[in-house]
DNA sequence: AAGACGGACAACCGCCCGCGA
DNA sequence: GTCGCGGGCGGTTGTCCGTCT
């Protein structure tokens, strides 16, 4: 059974607005406001529009405030940032960018930002690893490349940027924090806490999770949250150490136990596929526990923290397009896999730091 | 001069989620 | 518990316009 149509796709108008259509849809929400009701407000001011229709018009163009185009570098290096940690939530991008909107955002990041990083990459890719035969080969290699070069232009995109900033970098960077009230800047020392106690000997997280928050109920639940951020940053750091090439993981597999075990920076220890997949799984429920909870409207400001959820897509897409299918059956997700990618690909790897300096 | 092409942006589509009945 | 509805979101398509051939 499929889903009843929002309107009456017959008697609406598509296509580019008119003035007049603006100037009522305009007059009207400035004076009542939407109603709570998009879908009956064509029907009330006389618009052939569907109410999505009027709703996307009002927020992208016609809301007050609205600035189009002119992107600052500041905001290109914020778009940046923030999609290296969440990936394509264009809402909560535009949400850290006052005046933006989530659909210009989308549609810069893909006609311009991206361009602009992969064409930086391919420039300092050729001029670094290859002489001018070299290139002319390259440039005849044709269609058979294409798909495979697509989809290493992702992961390297992706890897590059990600290799620069950890998935704290967002915290680590004053210059791209929101404005925060107290209770987010106990979160934050909290976080940058427990990354400092990762590389430490001293790995407990406890007393800076009581001042997070003086409610037993909420410590209990930022207690898993914060150990699963832990254990977002340690795999993070396996994918870093295996790319830098100096990682001394060993390939077998042993489980970390308790949160204190997956914090301990002496265990080297790598993850099972079926570990990952758990946490991946634990950090959508338990970020967003945490941020539905009581804290949440303390929280206004700290949506990113479900940038949690963006690791599963990162693993999932991972594991469904770089991972090679030889290894497919294997059980462990061990970094030697990883180590075997990022050694073949490292000059490009390095022409990203190069190139992304904007 | 005119058609092809590509970039930029606006708008649409369809899915998902939350909420209320 | 379920169903239907509206809002929100991300991906995709359409349209316009400038540049190239």
């Amino acid at each position: 059974m499929g889903r009843a149509p929002c309107c009456d796709k017959a008697n609406v108008k598509k296509g580019p607005w008119a003035p007049e259509e603006d100037a009522k849809l305009k007059a009207y929400i400035e004076t009542h406001g939407t109603g709570g009701n998009w879908i009956a407000l064509p029907q009330k001011i006389g618009l052939k529009r569907c109410g999505k229709s009027c709703r996307l018009r009002w927020l992208n163009y016609l809301r007050p405030n609205i600035k189009h185009g002119g992107f600052t570098e500041e905001e290109d290096n914020i778009i940046c940032s923030l999609y290296i940690s969440i990936g394509s939530r264009w809402s909560i991008i535009a949400a850290q960018l006052p005046g933006r909107t989530d659909n210009d955002i989308k549609n810069y990041w893909n006609t311009r930002l991206k361009k602009k990083l992969l064409g930086r990459r391919k420039q300092s890719q050729m001029n670094n690893r290859f002489s001018g035969d070299q290139k002319d080969q390259l440039a005849n290699c044709g269609e058979e490349n294409t798909l495979s070069n697509s989809a290493l232009e992702r992961l390297q995109l992706h890897m590059q940027l990600q290799s620069l900033q950890n998935p704290f970098s967002f915290y680590n960077n004053p210059a791209l924090w929101p404005k925060l009230n107290p209770l987010q800047e106990k979160m934050l020392q909290a976080l940058q806490n427990l990354n400092q106690s990762q590389n430490s000997s001293n790995p407990s997280i406890l007393p800076q999770v009581n001042n997070i928050s003086p409610n037993a109920a909420d410590v209990q639940q930022n207690v898993e949250f914060l150990n699963q951020a832990a254990m977002s940053a340690r795999i993070q750091q396996e994918l870093q150490s295996s790319m830098s090439g100096n990682n001394q993981l060993n390939s077998s597999s042993v489980e970390p136990k308790t949160s204190s075990e997956m914090l301990e920076p002496n265990n080297t220890s790598t993850f099972t596929q079926a570990e990952i997949d758990n946490f991946l799984n634990m950090n959508s429920k338990t970020a967003s526990s945490f941020l539905s909870s009581e804290n949440h409207h303390q929280l206004p400001e700290f949506d990113s923290l479900k940038e949690m959820d963006s690791a599963r897509d990162a693993m999932m897409w991972w594991s469904n397009n770089d991972i090679d299918t030889n290894s497919a059956s294997s059980s462990s997700w061990d970094s030697t896999t990883l180590m075997h990618h990022h050694q073949s690909d490292q000059g490009i790897y390095q022409d990203y730091a190069i190139g992304y300096n904007m």
